[in-house]
DNA sequence: TGCTGATTGACACCGGTTACCATAACGCTA
DNA sequence: TAGCGTTATGGTAACCGGTGTCAATCAGCA
């Protein structure tokens, strides 16, 4: 009836209304048990009639803790970060959890404080962190020093179950290199990924221990480093496809440069995958579009994100998930 | 000296240790003019000792506003919706205001439902709407309703100045066709997107604007509907190269579909572009990463999104900025 | 001395939560 | 059936950490 003069009701229009205390309504809001039912019952149709819902910044207040989760992230792959928006929204469906982003430039001599200012600044329930900077174990130690929770996501495990979720990208680049080799390639080239991006070092190891496996020696001249972007991919393509004998497949570190080899080889008149076989990594949009489309390696990017938001908000529920994922090879027509 | 017993300083800190009233510390927070500057500069001494940061909680309460932005959006390209992330951040850096995301799914029933909840629940300072979201009457409706301030992005003006950040699709596919026209095509196919779409019917409006204004006469042989994927860009590259005579040169209504043109292209045997010209829309990262790289409309995503927000945040200072913006046609390789 | 403007503080309030207390209802014993 | 301890239920007041209102204080000036 007689409702807050401006704007939503509150808790005291609730109580007023039904005529009980403000303590009981906040009883019936957070379901505690040792209430009358014939009250709750009264309670909630009052509640339901004002379409009452509670105001997030009080409860924030008085429970000295809000529910925001933040998602900090300085990654070129919009694809990646979207997966992983997603992947953390599903996590907090159905819960009064809402989803911060906040990027940051890695390579800005103030990020640390830019991050400081911004935890301090908004008080988040915890954070996430993508790489490349959820290598940055500064990042982590300043969460911790802060107070508040955090959740790394990365390529290998660099911090202890309760603050990480990891993909075995050494693993996965043996898998697909083993894959290269059972197709009968053994001059097989590879573009690394960025010094300093711990991914790239551990795709870097998958391809040395499948060469390892399969007894080839390692060929300086058939490996080339880029930065994870297609150019690079270009220029690392042109190196490799110059050396004699020319290799028969290419392993890069992640798709744009895939493509970026691909383009080169082209250039060269050489067709694919006749003359050469090309497998990427991450399985973005580009892998799929481009012609051929490129057999990569996928990992579970919105899997992993949903388990690293499930441990922020729920560390009990997440003993029952997974802290490690494994990728898959997505076979397409880039391999002979 | 005497901190609070277990976590950040609060305002209480500040004017006890300061030995002022905790009103003279909230006027220093807030850069009262009406303050002593000798008091001012003890106060701030005492903030920096203490390295206290104001609570938003405690804030958000008191001004019955908080300081989170909304990001509200149901969209299939990633590249877009970082860009507007990245947008709206460049407007916010530096202010208190934090941008929260939260996509939704436009083909759920219950998606007005889920908005309104998530409104009502986190009473937001504000929420962007991204296309095809923001071509929603009903979705801004809602806002309205709920007294949430609002700004849509759009391709074409759908509601007020004040609500409303616009592209201008049609006139921006006009000029690309007009482009093809000028390097001498008049058989020019066009891929239409999918129905419901608003950005869809303005970039069908601009090729018909085109043709009419090159006396052109419309021919339902060479133009097809794709739903902005690349698999029914390859449909419809299908279905356009099949006709007779064939198209020279085919406009297709995102990037995504004109690379599933260029597919259907190459599987016929054809050579991109001395035989056939492409031209896509979005310039999104897959169009400067497929062979040849296509010539495409760029419209200024981070701009736009950069805009909407400062109409957001600040409308006085937003009068300064335009509300519509212009697209241009970024020339790469696949128009001859 | 009275007035004026510049500073500053006291106090209530925003909308929730927790700690603690009061009351009613109930079961049991004497 | 009175007396008493328990348990269920719900109220009161304080508090979370800020902000708005309005009054008090004080110096300078006519």
């Amino acid at each position: 009836m007689i409702k807050a003069r401006d704007g939503k009701p509150t808790i005291n229009d609730v109580a007023r209304i039904a005529g009980v205390s403000k303590k009981t309504v906040s009883r019936v809001i957070n379901r505690s048990p040792l209430l009358n039912e014939a009250t709750r019952e009264k309670v909630e149709a009052v509640i339901a009639e004002l379409g009452y819902v509670p105001n997030p910044q009080a409860r924030a207040l008085a429970l000295r803790r809000n529910f925001l989760i933040g998602l900090i992230h300085d990654n070129p792959n919009a694809q990646m970060v979207l997966g992983v928006q997603e992947g953390i929204l599903s996590a907090i469906r159905d819960t009064e959890f809402a989803l911060v982003v906040r990027p940051v430039n890695r390579r800005s001599p103030t990020m640390l404080e830019d991050v400081r200012t911004f935890l301090e600044q908004q008080r988040l329930f915890g954070v996430m962190l993508l790489p490349p900077i959820s290598e940055n174990d500064a990042l982590a130690e300043l969460c911790e020093q802060l107070g508040v929770t955090y959740v790394r996501m990365g390529s290998v495990r660099l911090d202890d179950d309760a603050h990480m979720v990891a993909s075995n990208d050494r693993e996965a680049v043996a898998k697909a290199v083993a894959y290269l080799v059972g197709r009968g390639h053994s001059r097989i080239g590879f573009v690394a990924g960025p010094e300093g991006f711990r991914s790239a070092a551990e795709r870097a190891l998958g391809y040395r221990d499948a060469l390892a496996t399969a007894g080839v020696a390692l060929d300086p001249a058939i490996m080339a480093e880029g930065n994870y972007t297609f150019e690079t991919g270009i220029a690392a393509g042109e190196k490799l496809l110059a050396a004699a004998p020319r290799p028969t497949a290419i392993f890069a570190s992640n798709d744009e440069m895939a493509a970026g080899v691909l383009h080169a080889a082209r250039r060269q008149g050489l067709s694919v995958p006749e003359d050469l076989s090309i497998i990427g990594f991450d399985d973005t949009a580009i892998a799929a579009h481009i012609w051929p489309p490129l057999t990569t390696v996928r990992w579970p990017i919105q899997a992993m994100a949903k388990a690293a938001a499930i441990k922020l908000i729920d560390p009990a529920e997440a003993r029952k998930h997974p802290s490690h994922f494994l990728s898959d090879l997505i076979e397409r027509a880039s391999v002979a």
